[in-house]
DNA sequence: CCTAATCCGATTGAAATACTAGGAGTTAGT
DNA sequence: ACTAACTCCTAGTATTTCAATCGGATTAGG
């Protein structure tokens, strides 16, 4: 049940990507390498998905990189994560039914398909805008019943996130 | 993002303990074994999270096995999935803000929060008797905005929920 | 004392994930 | 024309996680 290194790149480099909107240039992977403190090599694999699923444009050649095709606002967090990791489903059967023996008349699958719901439907309301500015997620965690106790401090020495 | 078979086989046990609760006795893992087609060798060390959980009690020596510890309407289906695979956090700064750099402020430590969140809030809703039964779980699935639009047919061989 | 269970740890095998590497094609500047 | 800095594409490796097997000790019933 861990969110891959995948969709956890792939968004921090579509907010890199966000940040830079304003100037008329692209921004090279190099620099959002450099940026995001991971392998080029890697990056450059993963910005394939972004750019199958027409979220960013790429320019070739010297001075070449990558910028959003789309307004942040308009990007949900979830098509983000799908063009990294593919399609929501936490369990096979819950898309294909087929791959189950009685996936027709299964309270298991019931219970798998809520989750993958709650899971999609958050991030169907989200959208890269949000992220960048943090705003809309902090007032969204503060509405939550349980309080946001968590732990602040800070005393690791690489970026996880 | 998927929920291993760990996980799963967990459940499967916990609905074949819960429809054996009117017994007074106890299930044997051969029996619950061969009811869900799956190897007796591996449920022996899943049942032990199971166990140390206190969701069931364990039977030694010949005509032993396992019960419920406890009614199914009030098991979680949250400890039994936690019992398989330990505490749900899809990102390891969620819980462990120390192991990132910047997670005292981090955007998509936010969003992971919130996911994480979602997930938790289904399965401390739902109890292992709303498995067996069904009811509970048809009655959420059919109020969700997205229909249960999702092919029934089950052509597969082998069970997979 | 034999059989059928739970109980416990170690090990193997398989698959997914994370990352590295080489090189072909593009473009801008000099 | 040459070169530097890019994207783009594909193959390969290394690491980790997950699934499953195995050997054997312990416990209890008949």
């Amino acid at each position: 049940m861990k969110l891959s290194t995948r969709a956890r790149y792939a968004l921090r480099m579509m907010m890199a990507f966000a940040r830079h909107a304003d100037d008329e240039d692209v921004v090279s992977l190099t620099e959002v390498a450099k940026e995001a403190n991971v392998s080029r090599r890697y990056l450059e694999q993963l910005v394939i998905g972004l750019k199958n699923s027409s979220l960013i444009r790429g320019k070739s050649g010297k001075g070449g990189g990558y910028a959003l095709a789309q307004p942040a606002d308009q990007i949900k967090i979830r098509r983000i994560i799908e063009s990294a990791i593919g399609p929501i489903n936490i369990v096979e059967c819950v898309r294909q039914p087929d791959v189950c023996l009685k996936a027709d008349d299964c309270e298991c699958r019931l219970l798998y398909f809520l989750i993958n719901n709650r899971i999609i439907s958050v991030l169907d309301n989200l959208v890269l805008a949000d992220l960048v500015s943090g705003d809309h997620l902090k007032e969204m965690v503060a509405t939550l019943d349980e309080g946001f106790a968590i732990n602040t401090v800070s005393t690791g020495n690489k970026l996880e996130c």
